[in-house]
RNA sequence: GGGGAGAUACCAGAGCGGUCAAAUGGGACAGACUGUAAAUCUGUUGGCGCAGCCUUCGGAGGUUCGAAUCCUCCUCUCCCCA
């Protein structure tokens, strides 16, 4: 994986760039929509290529272990071919699930101990194998293992979590060095700095993770409850102390105007579930605002869900019929909402880049990111 | 014509002497959602000068310290038989 960094904002730490992997380029700053299970919610391959015009997706290992499992995507061939997706993907570890599911799972030195979710029976989850299911799902870029800490967090608690990642870093880099990809193509793995709200520990983390000499790094652990301001304080530290030269993922962010600050700080890459999961809740994100298109006061507006948006559905759909599909339970209305909002942070993500490479990105964010937050 | 059941908040429907401004659904309205256990979850849904008070359970009377709950009559609805 090569990543050129083609542009810097001469007023702010934001980059433009392209990465290269086995599945195509990325063009960054990007954002990655989430597909779990290997489904992005209600959204066709087809409208993700072409109408969403996504780069890169996710998936989840844990999730995917858990369902279909392994077998079935070695037999498949790998994630890109099972589900039909051929551009680039990337797999979280299950580190978030480490935070998320944490009622269901035990923590140790080794690993972890998940009660899955679905069934009940156990998994154990470590480094090593957490490595060995991610090259058999085939992802160009897979995640440390890692925990996701939460907030609030002691700082011992943080200290201790932070070491037993690093810890676990070095036990994913030595099984990724001694495996290779079963679909035979290069697969790239992207250390997580961690260390809850603490700057020193922020700093120690990135410094660790940055000497590990990685094709990309991630920020992980925020986003989970901490005041905004906390979470870009950190970005900003942590970027300071990760290698210029190569792309910066901050996990699980976010909102619009989160991830247009976090660019200005320097982070190239976002993945959250924001816009399909507040899409299929009725929460439209635009240019000009936020709509919860529940709202009774959309019930006769029947201009289109956004004018100048990128998506077909946008001029296509009146606010009012998607009030309407929402209100009478029709599952089109949460597929309208995601595709729209994915459409949208890919338009976002894209215009960024834009005003990065015209050298007019500050400006532009300054008046935008007032603009996201304004409630319509 | 004969026999039976019932009328409760926007709707459906519990409640069958006090702890009832009235369960529970639905609807309506609003909110939440940040590496997805989420097509999910939460709140409000008679009025007011709101830790209290006022007016509500088809209508009118009555019994009782106290009635959505018991009695009488009235109005209306549904079911069965002829």
């Amino acid at each position: 994986m090569k990543f050129n960094k083609e542009h810097v904002d001469t007023l702010s730490s934001a980059r433009a760039g392209t990465i290269e992997t086995a599945h195509g380029d990325i063009k960054t700053p990007i954002f990655m929509p989430v597909g779990t299970v290997g489904s992005v919610k209600g959204i066709h391959m087809k409208e993700l290529n072409e109408d969403i015009k996504a780069q890169i997706i996710l998936g989840n290992t844990y999730h995917l272990y858990l369902r279909p499992g392994t077998g079935i995507l070695e037999q498949a061939g790998g994630l890109h071919k099972f589900n039909g997706w051929g551009k680039p993907i990337l797999t979280d570890s299950g580190g978030y699930q480490v935070y998320s599911l944490s009622e269901n799972r035990k923590l140790n030195e080794e690993g972890v101990v998940f009660r899955s979710h679905i069934d009940g029976s156990k998994h154990t989850f470590t480094p090593e194998n957490v490595m060995d299911i991610q090259r058999k799902i085939g992802a160009d870029i897979i995640m440390a293992f890692d925990e996701c800490t939460p907030f609030p967090c002691d700082y011992k608690y943080a200290e201790n979590s932070m070491k037993l990642t690093h810890k676990w870093l070095d036990r994913c880099i030595q099984q990724f060095e001694n495996t290779e990809c079963p679909y035979g193509y290069e697969q790239n793995l992207f250390p997580i700095v961690q260390g809850s709200v603490y700057a020193d520990l922020r700093k120690q983390s990135a410094e660790y993770i940055a000497s590990k000499n990685a094709n990309g790094y991630a920020i992980g652990g925020l986003s989970v409850g901490e005041p905004v301001e906390v979470m870009y304080e950190l970005t900003e530290l942590v970027c300071k102390y990760l290698p210029t030269e190569s792309p910066r993922y901050l996990m699980g962010v976010g909102t619009p105007a989160n991830i247009l600050e976090c660019i200005s700080l320097g982070v190239d890459m976002f993945d959250c579930v924001m816009p399909t999961r507040n899409g299929r809740n009725g929460m439209l994100f635009t240019s000009e605002g936020i709509i919860n298109i529940k709202n009774e006061k959309w019930k006769n507006d029947f201009s289109p869900i956004d004018s100048n948006g990128t998506s077909f559905v946008d001029p296509f759909y009146s606010k009012a019929y998607l009030r309407h599909l929402f209100v009478a339970n029709e599952m089109l209305g949460p597929m309208i909402g995601s595709i729209h909002n994915l459409a949208f942070y890919l338009w976002l993500v894209g215009e960024a880049r834009n005003k990065i490479i015209e050298g007019e990105f500050s400006k532009w964010k300054t008046i935008m990111v007032k603009r996201l937050q304004h409630r319509l």
